[in-house]
DNA sequence: GACCGCAATTCTGTATACAGAATGAGGGGA
DNA sequence: TCCCCTCATTCTGTATACAGAATTGCGGTC
């Protein structure tokens, strides 16, 4: 692997798992030190990761990693809900039919999982086994895309919510009703759930983030 | 300025202006000598041309311009569509009134503009001011920025649609009542409205695709 | 005549040196 | 005591050298 890809790697984790929280200071050579290579793999980095958004240039002062704040993550959804319903009804047009109905199957199943003591790995790994096969079948170089560069700004967003057991089932349940509309071919339940899913998820994100009296990671600018 | 700005400006505007056809290669040395400029910058100006996606990155064959297929441009108005007509919806309610109040009137007069001869760069401008009035009213970090990353495509798949008279007359017309809609408030017309402008225009580009018997520009894969 | 292998050329990836710009601290003057 | 100016330090931006990988072309062999 490239130097750079591993660069761009460990500084992108370190950003989404909050070990570098918003506003930190990225200096090239500094970075380059701390991970043993010279600074134009960095610089790479770098790059990729200020298109993505996670870093911004203050002018006179660096890279720093960007805000999370609460209108940062509205905006984000005001972004993901139209573009997740467009591809959800997409894919109720374009689906393979078995391979969704083998979801199907799995989230029906899935209240199972989430009494599955605390380990939830094997239900997150049921949700991105459907978000890779949504991702295949959306078959949308442009819209793919879109969602791609909101993900990495979801993950850090995710952290900031109170994920309790009851949200967690009724998540559960509304992911059925997608990949239910998606079997049955039914673009427009297809994109309405998947409306109605993430307006919920939003409001459990903001309900965490207001309830959070202050952390130092909320800078509701 | 950056020697890594000019280079990325020049060859974005080389892709752009079609001097570039999709296909062509690039390479570091051959580029930085012919800007006379070191390969540093014009690695930076490379990442941030594939990071846009008018350059693609072929295994073991080095970075090409991309292609812009028919389905590629389905592609891209399928996300178009959905963001600028969500950006309409958010635009009529966040409006400063006063701004599109005047841009109405410039388009209801935008028809003296078309008339004027073979400069059209006038009614162009308006267009432009109009996007830049909505971008800066949508108020939407994400929203903008997946806006954004379309429109180097876009500027590409413009230069393949013969726009005729009667077409950019029926785009004023289509203007016309998306701004009327933003000054009225009322979200759901200006969504409506837009979306409608869009496949107009997208059903102009295609017509356009299908009838070129055959051009080096175009590759239906 | 065709296919396989080797060698040379070329390209990318990385390290590093150097120059110019900017920032922050410290000292001097008002 | 506060403000401004200057100098030093540090950072970014660029050039360039070097190493490893890959491709292409040529030659030999089957």
């Amino acid at each position: 692997m490239r130097a750079s890809d591993t660069a761009y790697a460990a500084l992108r984790d370190d950003i989404l798992q909050w070990r570098f929280p918003p506003g930190t200071a990225f200096a090239e050579v500094e970075q380059a030190n701390r991970l043993s290579i010279s600074r134009t793999p960095i610089r790479e980095a770098f790059a990729r990761l200020t298109a993505e958004g996670l870093l911004v240039a203050l002018p006179g002062r660096g890279l720093v990693v960007s805000e999370l704040s609460r209108s940062t993550i509205v905006e984000l959804f005001e972004l993901r809900i139209v573009i997740e319903s467009e591809a959800a009804r997409l894919v109720a047009l374009r689906r393979d039919r078995d391979v969704f109905e083998q979801l199907r199957a799995e989230f029906a199943d899935a209240a199972a999982l989430l009494d599955n003591g605390d380990d939830l790995g094997e239900y997150y790994a049921l949700v991105a086994r459907l978000d890779a096969a949504m991702d295949e079948a959306t078959n949308s170089r442009f819209l793919l895309g879109a969602i791609r560069q909101l993900r990495p700004h979801l993950v850090r967003a995710r952290r900031l919510a109170r994920d309790n057991h009851a949200r967690l089932v009724a998540a559960a349940g509304e992911h059925l009703t997608i990949v239910e509309a998606i079997v049955d071919g039914d673009d427009q339940l297809a994109a309405d759930a998947t409306a109605v899913h993430l307006r919920k998820s939003l409001k459990n994100i903001l309900d965490s983030v207001d309830g959070a009296t202050t952390t130092t990671a909320m800078n509701n600018s």
